[in-house]
DNA sequence: TATGAATGAGCATTCATTCAT
DNA sequence: AATGAATGAATGCTCATTCAT
């Protein structure tokens, strides 16, 4: 009999090891030596649970995304507006520890810096479909409003697209003025806020 | 003083030789001594005129952007309307080849990707002024549209936040969905339209 | 008893499961785990049944070899002429599927490779050794059709030497000249032919 | 101005020092770190003259077969038979230390031993223009005894490739048989002067 | 001023073998 | 007997930067 193992789970420790290696280095600046260390593991091991550094990369973002839209899931309520909903979206509430949003946002800003680099196409295809998922979600919203005669709106895919822009765009101006989290998250919602202001029309 | 003219000069076209390099292979992936040969100059030489690899990078992108507002100052005339202003802003018309824009978007998005996980703060810093100037150039004609009562604005300064927020968003948008320069324009314009709309109140 | 001969089979069918392997990717690049994989058992099985790689090497080539011997041990029959059947031993009739005789030539090439480079003398040990049985075979039809009044040598060692060397000359000259089975079959025949004319003295 | 430094030179230093190298631990097993070291340079100082690992193969190669072209085509006179020329072709005189002459043959082993395994076909490519080469000198030595009336030869072209195929035969053979450089010679010259005897005839 | 030779740390990935279960 | 998780040494190649000339 082998040793008996949980993969999936060694899979994760691995992946979260490299979290905050990739937060404080990079991702470009760490080592697979350096991964395999910190989770306390030989480098050979960790090319067991994963085929290269990419798919460490891939998996953390899955964990978090997936973490991300579950816990969103489970805190939107029946009886909340869309609007509460759509900032609800953007507040990481399911990090426990302060310090993980930041990690959030920094991973965020370090997995964009790697993608619009990337010339294998890959991080283009696995951020364009994350951003859809997230597209969805914000639409759904935002045609749920629309639909319980919270608001009016001309163009839903329209507005939504702004919003994910501009989710996109704080995330740059966020590494470019030295932002953290919070900073960066009142910036959004502000923004967002007005957006929705503008561009929906309150019924009477 | 003939020297010192000589120096800019020499700078410049090492900068100007790096460009297409980095275009094409990425800040990262471009070597000193891939820029020192096609400057036509010795490796060593590329460091009597620039400290370290940073240095050019930013040379380069001081070029562009002196350009882009030099020619953006030639362009605007006093009697075009400030929304006509805006869009020509984005508008990187002083591009004779059309090739050019395609360079920028990407040089754009390689900068961005450098500032992203940079940690000596270089970049953050440079981006920054280099934005705030950006944001006067948007501000300035929003302010100016105000006065010549083209449109009526309640908070000019959250306008021109969202509107450079659009403008990051889709650098990086750019990337996921593999744009090309002019999908990127036609879509930053749909929207900074969409937005001008929303936002202003045409007087009577 | 049974156990015994269950380990004997479990051996061959290892064995076999690397033969295409190391045909297609060579020796060196064929991993055990791969070898595991393609035998269907786990990495830990096969050195269970062999202590390293070397030993499933000379496993396949003594299959191989025996297999040749004893096909051309059942094809030559009392009344062909010595001729016939030393030319028959370059033809590796016992190979059922045509592509097979493609595998045997590379499988000698890999095996030869690795025997040049290797430190350990276990190698040149069991080639020699193999190449003995050959030779023996070669001499043996010599002195046979000596015996038969076929021919006349002078000196069957100097001539099956020859004869040897110019079938070892052909596997290097085959990969070299990018040769397949058939045209470097046809070429050692060709010069063993050649050299069997030169060398015998067909009686009156 | 640089430093002043004879690049051809440099390279010859660097293939020289890996020479002993590759004939000790074999081509695979040697490392481009140990080859640095052995020639007293960085890492990187290698690579400023070898492209890659091959190339430095390929350079002692074209080393050797120079100068032994070059030795052997001072050695030859007008007056020498053309079997002499031949035999003589096989004798590495210009290796002034003995110990030369075995490194060649441990060379010529392990060359062969990488072009049989290699999967690019640069080795066979490599070796086929090589063996074309000698080819063209036997055969070269071959024609000028037919013309000087020396022997008579039906098919030279045929007797040519015999030759080199005894050759070739002879490298494997020697590492099978544990040969040394004279004894392998030793053989080669036996067969090659009976492959000569019977297959020319004496004018009268 | 200019050159370009030299450096050497750095890194992703592979793989034969072991051994606890 | 059989498994397969774990190991960690090994390696070709890159590149920013320095400095002797």
């Amino acid at each position: 009999m082998a040793r008996i193992i949980d993969k999936e789970e060694k899979r994760c420790d691995i992946a979260r090891a490299s979290i905050e290696l990739f937060c404080d280095k990079g991702i470009q600046q760490t080592s697979m030596d350096e991964i395999a260390k910190s989770a306390g593991v030989a480098k050979g091991t960790v090319y067991l649970y994963f085929k290269n550094k990419e798919e460490i990369i891939f998996a953390i973002w899955d964990m978090i995304a997936q973490r991300h839209h579950e816990a969103f899931g489970k805190r939107i309520t029946e009886h909340m507006r869309a609007k509460e909903k759509l900032l609800d979206f953007f507040n990481f509430s399911e990090c426990e520890e302060e310090g993980n949003k930041e990690q959030v946002l920094k991973l965020y800003q370090h997995f964009i810096s790697a993608m619009l680099i990337d010339k294998t196409g890959l991080y283009s295809a696995y951020f364009e479909s994350f951003f859809q998922e997230d597209f969805d979600f914000i639409s759904g919203c935002l045609h749920e409003g629309v639909a319980k005669g919270e608001f009016l709106i001309d163009d839903v895919d329209l507005l939504t697209t702004s919003i994910m822009l501009l989710l996109k765009g704080l995330l740059v101006r966020a590494k470019a003025s030295n932002m953290g989290f919070y900073e960066a998250q009142t910036l959004l919602i502000k923004h967002v806020t007005f957006l929705l202001n503008q561009c929906t029309r309150s019924l009477p």
